[in-house]
RNA sequence: GUGGAUGUAGCUCAAUCGGUAGAGCACCAGAUUGUGGUUCUGGGUGUCGUGGGUUCGAUCCCCAUCAUCCACCCCA
């Protein structure tokens, strides 16, 4: 006998109850959104490798050694996104958005890959939910995208939740905060963990991020990047944290938040929690400015602000279990007989044309166990449906919650099925 | 890529100091001769992850391997 087949290691099949979770997450997404302006973009799933390698950066870990690339058959060289803002960059610049509209607000929502090792909340082939700006350089809209994420998590019932803010700069800035950083580290690089010594070299903001003790307690006094910035940078950050203040939206600055990206400038923002038991993976969604991309990429220049939301990790800290979610079941047929289930089938389908949410017993199993099923499925009303019914054209229509009766005729289940309901 | 833990019934797990294994949940039936959420009773042959080794004999010991989970790294 053949082995049976197994999924891909870190590609996970989305099944019920859990899919419902995920559809209530993608619902209050679109709602909220689209409160904020922001219409959906489906882009491809593969892309030119070159995009990735260009609009990620070459320096990054994901583009290093993390990418799904191939060659098609005709020799093109592609990949499976491994992010979605090169991808709706990419978009943006081809269709000339710039000429058609101002601003641009796109979201979008689908799955990326990344070559990792599995862990709590990461997969190599997971879910992003992503909003981009193009077209807006003022940090009003910084502030609004916070303020939009704010009122997401509030919406889903994620708590706690902490908006973490701060401000990488922007190229000269950054080149100048680089220096300083490596300045103070290098006398003190002896006491650094592996990690960071070769950070020292490779990525110097990083040790700032480093969870080991020995080298968060040496970086305890490093300079801040936020004492490096320009007047322009101080500028955008202090109305960024007045206008949040002004929306009411709490936040925590974090000089020491900084993205693994090489396109950020200016503001960067996560949203953590210790919900979920995400353990380490408590980054629910991240983002920021990233003004010079669209330029790089040879796009007219255009300061963009975006983010990604990991759904797997979002689901994983909204509360309750996945069957809390599960659609609600109006009425539950139970059916005695062949006669009878196609009594059933029938009354269900002309009810369900009406818009009404049936179920429908098929099974050749006793009413005992036809009624367990009704309550699991938590339907609201039942209906039996033997021999005496289909003679008689009469029938009792069961409130699940209290158990009462109402005698009916089946010629009238419609009606008598949206007075239940309406009652409630 | 590095380190740790775990792999036994559909699910969650137990047990056997080496003599081929059991409970809860779920499912079906009955008590209630046509009606659910609480009870009670009955109903389970599962390559004990896979391959090798030790042994009279391995689910248990040893080695390898694969998978899952967790931590690091990195990131959403």
């Amino acid at each position: 006998m053949a082995d049976a087949p197994v999924s891909v290691r870190g590609m996970n099949d989305l099944l019920p109850p859990d899919s419902s979770k995920w559809q209530h997450l993608e619902r209050t997404c679109r709602e909220v959104f689209a409160r904020f302006g922001y219409l959906e973009a489906r882009p491809p799933v593969v892309e030119h490798t070159e995009l990735f390698v260009r609009g990620v950066g070459e320096g990054s870990d994901i583009v290093g050694k993390e990418m799904y690339t191939f060659k098609d058959r005709s020799d093109r060289s592609l990949t499976l996104r491994p992010e979605f803002t090169a991808g709706l960059a990419r978009a943006y610049i081809e269709h000339a958005m710039a000429t058609k509209e101002a601003v641009t607000r796109w979201w979008s929502i689908g799955p990326v890959f990344r070559y990792e090792a599995v862990n709590t909340g990461r997969y190599r082939q997971f879910f992003q939910i992503d909003c981009e700006a193009y077209g807006v350089g003022e940090p009003t809209l910084d502030a609004e995208l916070i303020g939009m994420l704010h009122a997401l998590y509030a919406a889903l019932g994620v708590a706690p939740v902490t908006a973490l803010i701060n401000n990488v700069g922007h190229g000269d800035d950054r080149g100048r905060y680089r220096e300083a950083l490596v300045a103070f580290v290098t006398p003190k690089a002896d006491g650094l963990c592996g990690d960071c010594k070769r950070r020292l070299v490779t990525n110097p903001l990083r040790i700032l991020d480093c969870k080991v003790a020995t080298c968060q307690a040496l970086m305890a006094d490093a300079p801040s990047i936020l004492d490096h910035l320009g007047d322009a940078a101080r500028a955008h950050f202090a109305t960024v944290q007045a206008t949040l203040t002004a929306l009411g939206v709490p936040f925590v600055v974090e000089p020491r938040l900084v993205r693994g990206l090489d396109y950020y400038t200016g503001t960067v923002f996560e949203f953590t929690t210790t919900a979920g038991n995400l353990g380490s993976q408590s980054t629910l969604v991240a983002g920021g400015r990233y003004d010079d991309m669209i330029a790089e990429l040879g796009g007219p220049r255009t300061p963009a602000i975006g983010f990604g939301i990991g759904v797997e990790r979002t689901v994983l800290c909204m509360p309750g279990d996945a069957a809390s979610y599960a659609p609600a079941i109006d009425l539950f047929i139970a059916a005695m007989g062949p006669a009878g289930r196609v009594k059933a089938t029938a009354l269900a389908h002309q009810l369900r044309l009406a818009g009404v949410t049936v179920e429908v017993e098929h099974r050749e199993v006793g009413f005992k166990a036809q009624f367990r099923r009704a309550d699991k499925l938590a339907a609201r009303l039942t209906l039996a449906l033997g021999e005496s019914e289909l003679a008689t054209g009469a029938a009792k229509l069961k409130v699940m919650a209290d158990r009462s009766e109402t005698a009916i005729r089946l010629d009238d289940l419609a009606a008598a099925v949206a007075t239940a309901l309406a009652a409630r």
